[in-house]
DNA sequence: AACGGTAGCGAACAAAGTTCGCAATTGCAA
DNA sequence: TTGCAATTGCGAACTTTGTTCGCTACCGTT
């Protein structure tokens, strides 16, 4: 008869479930990055132990899985109306500056496949205005694969820039302007377009770079339509 | 006195140094993939101890480093000569192909950052043909990153697939067919757009997808020229 | 009141990256 | 040739991670 636990004493603690470890998780990314998400940690901050995890989630990445697609929930969906090109740019703009703001955001949409509902949806909103925008299906589809994958890729190379200055302690803006040191440095005989660019080939500017690649590629979507 | 490892027996065995050390986890990529490419397999590879490898590299990331620029080494470089597109369009093709043949070779590049001089070299092709074309310098080195960018990550996400593939034991085309199949029996009533287009959403054509996009993005890129 | 299924979890495992300190070897100078 | 210092190899160990096993305790039902 061991009575080491108290009896009843107040909180019981509540039952473990699937929305519990993944809002955990989604607390745990925002507070110690994707690299440093691990089991043990996510069991710690539900006040248990690793093992008990897995009874509610088959491994790691089904948890990564169901985590990517709470942060897709928090991406702002964009309403169907208006002219197509508009509504691309906004969801563009908008899925660019939440996967900047949440933290490994998109490198962890980048490693996961998009099937959970909220990623669903946001393919459904891309898919929408491209057929409006009066591309064939086969067309859109291809469209929509790269629209999407120009986002996320855009995002998850920021994050990894910002995880490297977070590992080196440098921030952003000097681990930039050390690589531009670099490139200005090179062999000037070997790679004289790169010296000669050197200044804008690291600049600080993410917004104005995304801008420019998304309307590039617009622009070549419009040239599309006319055949 | 200890004459156990018996005293001269023909093979010495070869020193170990930095090249020997990439071009074990150069043979290793090919045969065992990125994820299984540990420290101990690379040293087994060349008959001896992982710890001797820290003797010649900082660490596994550092090794990773100098492997991804060896095989940045193996995509041709195209000769700064000819209409500009054109020479783009060589360059992208060049290296999807070469990527998507090496295994994990665009994962491996989109994970590290491209100082060594193969990848340098290459960055310097591409800047060339952009300021050939007219761009302005600000804009060359935008479009370069976008276009590296590009050829990059469509070529991690073919390794992406094809790793998902070798772990499922299925092979791509099943998987592909399995999310279609997916995308086609999601209630039509919530993603009506996706279910309409589902036999496009995961096409097994990556050489047109590939060009897809490209020429899309190369539409805009000749469109920015008029101003 | 008994009992069967489920949830929690302590303990342990295997693999990985990395470090430490010692032994062997090598290169250089006298 | 000899002696010494510097380099190199590496056995052993530490740490961290994902994951599994099997026991215990509980909960709801009959």
């Amino acid at each position: 008869m061991v009575f080491l636990p108290a009896p009843d004493r107040a909180a019981k603690k509540a039952p473990l479930d699937r929305p519990r470890i993944v809002a955990a998780a989604r607390a745990l990314l925002d507070a110690v990055g994707l690299d440093e998400l691990t089991m043990r940690r996510v069991a710690k901050h539900l006040d248990t132990r690793a093992a008990s995890l897995y009874r509610h989630v088959r491994d790691k990445d089904e948890l990564l899985n169901l985590l990517a697609d709470e942060i897709a929930g928090e991406v702002p969906l964009i309403r169907a109306k208006g002219p197509w090109r508009a509504r691309l740019v906004n969801m563009a703009t908008q899925a660019r500056r939440t996967l900047s703001t949440l933290r490994d955001a998109a490198r962890l949409l980048a490693g996961t496949r998009p099937m959970g509902p909220n990623r669903l949806a946001h393919i459904e909103g891309t898919l929408k205005a491209l057929c409006d925008a009066g591309l064939a299906p086969r067309e859109a589809a291809w469209a929509a694969y790269h629209f999407n994958n120009y986002i996320n890729e855009f995002a998850a190379d920021e994050a990894r820039l910002a995880a490297a200055a977070a590992v080196t302690g440098l921030d952003r803006s000097a681990l930039l302007a050390d690589a531009r040191g670099r490139f200005a440095s090179l062999p000037a005989a070997t790679f004289p377009t790169i010296v000669a660019l050197a200044e804008h080939l690291a600049e600080d500017d993410a917004d104005a770079l995304f801008r420019f690649g998304l309307d590039l590629w617009l622009d070549g979507l419009e040239g599309q339509l006319g055949r």
